[in-house]
RNA sequence: GCUCCCAUAGCUUAACGGAUAGAGUACUUGUCUUCGGAACAAGUGGUGGAGGUUCGAUUCCUCCUGGGAGCACCA
């Protein structure tokens, strides 16, 4: 990458000065180095203020430290020229042809995104998903599966081996709900054919069972027992808790399969209880974990945590004790993880960072600093509260649905269509917002299919691919091989666009690094307006020669780079629509 | 009581401490006998309040106001 050859000169060139040598001896380049790409293309393709931050410390002009900088710079063939502005900003303007060299690389498919590697085995797990069965897969869901789909391909995308996992909940008070609701219906389960049927019955069963439970003191005293039945895999139970957990499972497994996730291993609640039980007895025994009121609890205050409960008064392991168990089998299954990411919402804050602390002080090297709670936030309803208990969940496949309705009813596309743009819709409109904000949803206006949306992307693809099929092979593979096109003799969108190009490499390594989806989201967005712009103003097949051809590797290159960005976004695309 | 998070235009939102706070939507007004108009352009409109640090603050610090969450036997 040339941001990485204008760092490297940019140290020398700093070693050279001989005024900043000797602070610099003392303190660290990097700390003062910045390099960025400006939001405003007058400033460059790369920028750094680095003179601005020295200037206190070598109590010395900005400017005139500029000037040094730029007076030692090596001179390279990548650099064209080499701006001082203003306050002391350094700007470098990069020889063009290189964004047109790796138009032609893109315009083949050939990506090559920087290693971001997470540790010695590049081996990371990504733990995402997570529904509890018994319960609706609802726009939460939808939310997490989204971006933890994105976060696996982007890891990858930039050079590491990903283990997809999902923790879903099967056990606890909440599915004693739902048993007991069902317990008490006139419906017989055997009545229940579709998927759907089951499904919808399991959601009604799960209200009127938390109904029951607050408003009847009996039926709470009943479904403190079945949940007691259920760890203890009574067999009066068992049956109906699996054949109904079944049912959660299978209906799932469309779900993901509806939007193209899936994962190397689905761990149950109830498959780890027994283990998590086991281990917070053993560490009790080693004084990691004490007796506290009946219970066993982690005293967290000397580390400035929180004091959580691992296994109840009753014996029973808590989600903390149950955790021990899920870190031990995770850790353990596909070899040795450099990290461990944990796409959950923030109110399991206190909750990680408890589990985290035990871990690491059941075994340092195998969980201190692996473990990671990639925080993402909650998808709240603007107009009402969204809770199962009161049933007003909004559903994934009933949201789906929805939006396919509006978009076959706006656009007059075929259904197969519609299905990819709705999906597509549907994560792209939590994807481009930053993990970390509270989405306030809103049926027509969060999911968006004009404006910045999956639509107007995948449009813009479709777009670029009608031109593309409008000119022959030979036309095409010329005006990608063709080097005498030069960019000297390129127009202001095109050269913008040429750039624009070469940022998608940085964008990806910046994504992974901070773990925001949203940035790709953004990136592919101006990409997509800027194609659409330069579209807009410059005929493409109807020009000549070397300006054609130009064009249409633009084009090309538009095209591969906007599949690609939606493809780690884990958003499908369509040739027509 | 203690701790953490959040506050950006009417609404939904973006911005490694960087240059003129960027979009969508809504509203107003335009472009085009097009290569796919699911397009493009222009306009109106914004960092909750008071201080501080900094060459530079939406971003960091303090206080205030307003919201959300967590803190022992739920998951």
């Amino acid at each position: 990458m040339i941001k990485n050859e204008i760092l490297k000169n940019l140290k020398e060139s700093l070693v050279k000065s001989e005024t900043s040598l000797k602070i610099l001896k003392q303190v660290q380049y990097d700390k003062f180095i910045d390099l960025q790409s400006p939001a405003n293309a007058d400033f460059g393709d790369y920028s750094t203020s680095v003179a601005l931050r020295l200037a206190k410390l070598l109590k010395k002009n900005p400017m005139i430290i500029a000037e040094e900088i730029k007076k030692n710079f090596p001179k390279t063939d990548f650099i064209e020229q080499i701006e001082i502005i203003k306050p002391g900003f350094i700007n470098f303007w990069v020889n063009s042809n290189y964004f047109l060299d790796y138009a032609r690389k893109v315009s083949e498919e050939k990506f090559e995104f920087p290693s971001y590697y997470l540790g010695k085995n590049k081996k990371v797990m990504v733990e995402f998903a997570h529904p509890n069965t018994h319960k609706l897969f609802h726009i939460g869901h939808l939310r997490n599966i989204s971006t933890g789909e994105a976060m696996v391909r982007i890891l990858e995308a930039v050079g590491n081996k990903v283990v997809r996992s999902n923790y879903q909940g099967d056990i606890g008070l909440h599915i004693a709900k739902c048993i007991y609701g069902i317990k008490n219906s006139k419906v017989k389960s055997q009545n229940l054919k579709t998927l759907k049927e089951k499904t919808e019955f399991i959601g009604k069963m799960y209200t009127k069972g938390t109904k029951a439970y607050e408003e009847d003191s009996k039926a709470k005293e009943e479904i403190i027992k079945i949940n007691q039945m259920i760890y203890d895999q009574d067999p009066e139970i068992l049956p109906l808790w699996q054949k109904t957990k079944q049912w959660s499972l299978e209906y799932f497994d469309k779900v993901y399969k509806r939007v193209d996730s899936h994962f190397d291993r689905l761990y149950l609640e109830s498959e780890i209880t027994k283990r998590g039980s086991e281990i917070s007895q053993e560490i009790f025994e080693k004084g990691i974990l004490e007796k506290s009121q009946g219970a066993i609890v982690f005293n967290g205050k000397k580390y400035g945590l929180d004091i959580r409960v691992f296994v109840n008064s009753l014996g029973f392991p808590t989600y903390e004790g149950k955790e021990l168990g899920l870190a031990e089998k995770e850790f353990s299954e596909f070899g040795e993880l450099d990290k461990n990411i944990h796409v959950v919402t923030p109110e399991q804050t206190s909750f990680f960072k408890v589990t985290f602390k035990v871990e690491e002080l059941i075994d340092e090297k195998k969980y201190k600093n692996k473990q990671f709670h990639l925080v993402y936030e909650w998808v709240r309803l603007k107009e009402s509260k969204m809770s199962s208990r009161e049933g007003n969940v909004i559903e994934a496949d009933w949201l789906i649905d929805k939006i396919k309705e509006k978009i076959i009813k706006q656009f007059n596309c075929n259904n197969k269509t519609a299905e990819i743009l709705g999906v597509a819709s549907v994560k792209y409109s939590f994807l481009k917002n930053s993990t970390q904000t509270v989405i306030a949803f809103d049926i027509d206006e969060s999911i968006a299919v004009d404006g910045n949306s999956a639509p107007y992307l995948i449009y813009t693809y479709v777009r670029c691919q009608s031109v593309l099929r409008k000119t022959n092979d030979v036309t095409l593979r010329k005006a990608q091989g063709d080097r005498s096109i030069m960019v000297s003799s390129t127009n202001h969108d095109e050269l913008n666009l040429l750039r624009k190009f070469y940022q998608f490499p940085e964008v990806v390594l910046k994504t992974a690094e901070n773990y925001s989806p949203n940035f790709i989201a953004t990136y592919i967005y101006g990409l997509a307006s800027q194609f659409n712009l330069f579209y807009q103003k410059n005929p493409i097949l109807k020009s000549e020669k070397e300006t054609k051809e130009l064009r249409l590797l633009i084009t090309l290159t538009t095209a591969k780079i906007i599949k690609k960005g939606l493809e780690l976004l884990g958003i499908k695309t369509v040739e027509k629509m």
